[in-house]
DNA sequence: GCTTAGCGGGCAACCGATTGCACTGGACTG
DNA sequence: CAGTCCAGTGCAATCGGTTGCCCGCTAAGC
């Protein structure tokens, strides 16, 4: 830019004093509308833009949003969860309609950014994205609410969570596979993921499941659960494990898609078919789902709504409204790897 | 935040001027080391950081980068191409380790973009991300130039075009997807993807698919190229409408992984194997590709390396240096749906 | 003992927009 | 015709850091 033009410039060619500009711009009614039409007429001939650091810096607050996202420490970019990568679309034209704008950072767990983007007011508040266990961090969590900064955590929502948490019903979620399954009659159902405490929302999808088998008198076997991370190969590799420990399934419930695309190729070598022998069901719905060969059933999480709840819940923090802790429904999508038509 | 603290508060608190404070944080030599010791202790104690607002208004600069982010109007967020969102990866680890935040929009054609993020200092430069034909937005671009606003763009790089583009070399990539079915015994190729000059990238990939095969002695039928936009179901219509024009053929080339990947639906359903019936090539190597079945060969973008090169451009630039219009690598990745073993 | 160099740090101006308060002139009231 | 009122503006302080310039004090040099 070389050089860019000022409220003073303006005011000068207006024949005014610059606050009038300023006045003027924002649309104050003490101002004339002759004397406003001119000051707009002239700022849009010279290209002029508010300056934002020095309006932030008055007013206090930015009309940006900051979006933090971590996860489990990745070599590169391609270990990113599709459906985040998804969310992150949706995040970005919900902050846009709001008229804000939005700040993204990538961040290693280990990092400081709980001291960071509200503190420095490079925004007015903070929207947490990622996966895990969030016992690893419960205690940043804590300072930012002891800092009274406003943030919404995308994850398992729970009692007593620092802070608002906006979730998927991944118990739901997993009722809702398991039940999907059985109705077609599959009543041997394995699930791969890990069933620890580590992804807290696998956990739950693995619970919902079993509870929805228990509804129909079946026990889930807990030879028939595999630990699978969210990868592809990990998904594989379960599959493989799950194969060799020799115990009939004839279907799959698997934690994610990513998951349960690792999952079909295991199967695919061993010459089982998707999904006559073994009907498969997902999680999450990211756009290779349905890309998949056969196209994979699963539950999806809407991350358009999603994006729009954490937006508009972290939004009325800042206007310091109540925002509650929210559960979203998760939604069957159907497609074929389930064996329904 | 109740109160955040300021560098009056540490002044007054280590009994020294707030300048100094300002000078020791910022590491001065002025400063006498246990001066600057003390002070970064009482910062630390109080979570201060430094208010960036002010201080970009007083340096006239932000540490920010802009992305702006443009493609063809959808309805949704599903949309969206899932190589830019890999390469969005790229572009925030590497502003995160250059030490600059990263500011995005989702911005339709039409918005106003080009005199909104460096005209109201919100960021120092700007990266310019979509698919599609710059002569729609020619005009702009020179308005930038014109407004001397730092940017950089992605996409097809051409001689004369305003500012600075970044893009892959789609020609060499062309040709070496139709090399490598070649080299496999194919010589009836067709071309998914549009060929006219709304994705200029299209063009050349499909240009050098042309020139490679002219290198064999073989004539690219026109009859064998079929428009498509980037996108799935696109590709499956273009597949469809090849098959019904009856003209045999034994590999496809398609300008996108989603378009490959609609096209196998189609191929599929009409009896068609990959890779024994025909032969696929894709291009981008997006995430799902590699999930495909079966797996995609692809011509590989590598968007960590692109996001990289953006990011230093744009910063050679900001520091007024040259940044010149760059064509990076595409590579080759065999998986298994060109018949390769 | 007096001068001088230089280290350490304070003063004040400045970045550009926002806003409470004071002021002016014309219309209106009595 | 004097007194009020109010619409329309201007004045000046403010947000929090940054930096050019100047000053005081100490220690070395003659």
């Amino acid at each position: 830019m070389a050089v860019k033009a000022t409220s003073f410039d303006i005011a000068q060619l207006a024949g005014v004093s610059q606050p009038t500009v300023s006045r003027a711009l924002r649309g104050s009614p003490t101002v004339s509308e002759h004397t406003r039409l001119r000051i707009e007429a002239i700022a849009k001939q010279l290209n002029y833009k508010v300056d934002k650091n020095a309006s932030s810096l008055r007013l206090q607050h930015t009309r940006t949003l900051a979006l933090l996202f971590f996860e489990d420490p990745t070599p590169d970019e391609t270990g990113i969860n599709p459906f985040f990568l998804a969310m992150l679309g949706s995040l970005t034209r919900t902050c846009a309609q709001r008229g804000y704008d939005l700040l993204i950072s990538f961040q290693q767990l280990s990092s400081d950014w709980h001291v960071d983007y509200e503190d420095s007011r490079k925004a007015d508040g903070i929207i947490l994205l990622g996966y895990g266990d969030y016992e690893l961090y419960r205690e940043k969590l804590e300072k930012l609410v002891e800092q009274e900064t406003h943030f919404v955590r995308w994850g398992f929502a729970q009692e007593g969570q620092p802070g608002t948490t906006i979730g998927c019903d991944n118990f739901r979620g997993g009722m809702d596979a398991a039940r999907h399954l059985m109705q077609h009659g599959r009543t041997r159902i394995a699930f791969l993921g890990d069933a620890s405490s580590h992804y807290p929302e696998f956990q739950d999808r693995y619970r919902g499941s079993c509870e929805a088998q228990g509804g129909e008198g079946i026990v889930a076997d807990p030879a028939l659960q595999v630990d699978a991370l969210n990868a592809q190969d990990a998904g594989y590799d379960a599959a493989q494990q799950l194969i060799a420990r020799g115990k009939p399934f004839d279907a799959i419930f698997a934690a994610s898609d990513t998951i349960a695309i690792g999952a079909m190729t295991a199967l695919r070598e061993h010459g089982l078919t998707v999904p006559d022998d073994v009907a498969i069901v997902g999680f999450d719905d990211i756009p290779a789902a349905g890309m998949a060969h056969p196209p994979l059933t699963t539950i999806q999480q809407d991350y358009k709504q999603a994006g729009e709840v954490l937006v508009d819940s972290l939004l009325k923090q800042i206007r310091n409204e109540a925002a509650d802790t929210a559960v979203l429904p998760a939604r069957l999508i159907i497609r074929q790897s389930c064996g329904a038509h």
